[in-house]
DNA sequence: TTAGTACTGAAAACGGTTTTCATTTGCCCG
DNA sequence: CGGGCAAATGAAAACCGTTTTCAGTACTAA
């Protein structure tokens, strides 16, 4: 993976080229000190309350999907209409536990699919090429919170 | 799981109550007779085919929201900001192997995950509720259609 | 400096989904 | 046999995250 400046010439016809532009940089900047996932937007309102000209949500969009396509960043898809973003080390992924109730997430510390991908080869003769999985439910503390009365979300 | 007729009194304040509708009951219809995964707009389609006074594409989402609720369709979201919808036996789900070439795709004959969830409560004190779960990769037709020059997609 | 190309931002377009609201439907009950 | 009501329905508008357009800017190479 070979990750360059801005600004050399590319032949690359996508939407942009992949490399770390200024805005780009910006933006994993704000992800290398979140531990959540932070949707576009969140990005977009946290660079506006600390940059004097902050790139705009256009751009913020435009670098997550270089960001992405670099292998820096990941998109995760909750399937509630809102992607959301993390850094992960180049090539990786990960998956999460969200809890329901407070939305906060803990990332699992291995890929439960990639290990399947052999069963699934050999069984279906499909080739894995990616895969979507949250796993969503209640973390400790709001498991507790709700267990006395079962009230609330 | 109680599934009634339409057009008994309940005291609900949802959208609509979980009773099978008359428009509920034609997407069920559709739904029962495909094999693929349908989109609202597929089953709004596919009912102006046949149907003289065919229900609206707004019925058709309140029809599916309730459908889900009553356990008798599930909603599968691929992260391509289309949901699709099938018919499951209530209660139960399953998992999909989409190929990304042709868009076919099969049901794993069982969930991965809910193997997983013991161990997942286990390791990290996590109710597990619920999950979002697809594989992406080509399909046995499709790899071999791609063997020869490797064009395409 | 100049030319060329990538980057940027504002606004508009997009597309699936949801909401609004007025109308219709069908059941209950007198 | 209606009248009354709550639920269901449809058309149109609103929503909302995301993408596209397009004109202006910034950077790099020469």
């Amino acid at each position: 993976m070979n990750v360059q400046s801005s600004h050399g010439h590319s032949h690359s016809k996508g939407p942009q080229s992949l490399r770390l532009t200024k805005g780009a940089k910006k933006v994993l900047e704000v992800l290398e000190r979140t531990d959540e996932l932070s949707s576009a937007q969140d990005i977009h309102s946290a660079l506006r309350n600390e940059e004097d000209s902050p790139p705009g949500l256009t751009t913020v969009y435009r670098s997550l999907e270089s960001l992405v396509q670099l292998g820096l960043v990941q998109s995760v898809d909750f399937g509630d209409g809102e992607r959301r973003y993390e850094m992960v080390k180049p090539g990786e992924h990960h998956h999460h536990l969200v809890c329901e109730k407070c939305r906060n997430s803990v990332h699992l510390d291995q890929c439960l699919v990639q290990q399947l991908e052999e069963s699934i080869q050999a069984k279906y003769k499909f080739e894995v090429r990616g895969h979507i999985l949250e796993i969503f439910g209640l973390c400790e503390q709001c498991q507790q919170a709700m267990a006395p009365a079962g009230k609330n979300q």
